[in-house]
DNA sequence: GTCTATAGAACGATAGAC
DNA sequence: GTCTATCGTTCTATAGAC
């Protein structure tokens, strides 16, 4: 006799009510990103993802076409956590150079080069829809980092000749280079988020 | 009687030396560097790099393990390429932003941004030693920036709490942004090269 | 009865084991 | 060189909601 092979201890058939809502698919999301983000994209099967998240593959093919639509999605949310986290701190106390220190430490604390990485690895799956998901969920982000700058350009607290979202996708950019192997940067590596934020405010020209 | 499929004209055989000696080996390897920017990594079959090179494929396999060993060592080669003009230019006349200003103009009017999408597409081919042994070639052209750099510093042209090597990596990061699809970043695209040398040698704070 | 959300099974392709 | 396991994907049956 055959064993059961994909069994999940659910029965078949539309769920009770009295499991909580509309959350399968929450559900599937918030574990996918957690495995991609750990593991990549190709190794993470999407019998994985199904498993831990205790549904068959079959209802993650119910809620995305495919694997890549899901991996798009998941990054997409994440995004969308990351720009959250990014307006709470930037509406908070401090000066700007400040908030924008813990922004930076928040970013390259948790493994944005990891994720990049996993991005780099993933694109080749990803329709070209995908992939203008992915960008139009980065770029909300930068714009969160945009309107701040605006503001501060119109209070006088930043230079007047540069664009905000100039601004925001250097600053971006900057922040990656905090995740790189620190040997090579010749910096020491807890110091380096105020160093990355050092440059972005004042420059590497000469001071005073 | 069969076609012979994969003749180049040549005889068989191993060469006079009249063909200037050891030239073969760079031949292939800028056949290959030029295929690989146009068309990617997959697209590109061995074949086709040995044919417009004049040899035949089993002689491609007698400098080169596998394709991705070819890749990788095309790459290798422009980054050698790369280094070498960054450091005729950092060498020549000018301000160090001016100087700055045409290695940004450089590499922004070459294809940066595809030359990244190339290398994402075909890390997955590529192993450990091998991708490797392409940031070590990245970081040979990012030495020529943080030498220059050391110089500045030593003479009180730029500012001195920065290392080197991570002015340099940061330097190139901001490149990558005037890369970007400019549309987003609000700036006008001729001008993104002085933009980018400005923010990066006066920083986004108030300026006076 | 129809719609929704799940499971189970199977298909073609591919990669690795033997 | 064949066999098997697994992959992404698709199809169908079914239990419960409305």
């Amino acid at each position: 006799m055959a064993m059961r092979k994909t069994g999940t201890g659910r029965a078949p058939g539309r769920p009770k009510n009295t499991d909580q809502p509309g959350s399968m698919r929450e559900t599937v999301l918030a574990v996918a990103s957690r495995l991609f983000m750990r593991h990549g994209y190709k190794p993470v099967s999407v019998n994985q993802i199904a498993e831990e998240a205790g549904v068959t593959k079959a209802s993650v093919y119910y809620y995305f076409p495919n694997k890549a639509a899901l991996f798009a999605a998941a990054v997409t949310e994440m995004m969308k956590r990351i720009g959250e986290v990014s307006t709470r701190i930037l509406s908070g106390g401090g000066s700007l150079p400040e908030r924008l220190e813990t922004i930076a430490k928040a970013n390259m604390a948790g493994s944005r080069a990891e994720f990049e990485t996993m991005m780099r690895e993933a694109l080749p799956f990803l329709s070209e829809q995908q992939q203008e998901e992915i960008r139009q969920a980065e770029h909300g982000v930068h714009a969160v980092l945009a309107e701040c700058f605006a503001k501060a350009i119109a209070a006088g607290e930043m230079a007047s000749g540069l664009s905000p979202m100039l601004l925001a996708y250097s600053f971006s950019a900057l922040m990656l280079v905090g995740n790189r192997q620190n040997a090579v940067l010749e910096e020491p590596a807890d110091d380096l988020p105020r160093r990355i934020v050092e440059l972005f405010w004042s420059g590497a020209g000469p001071r005073g």
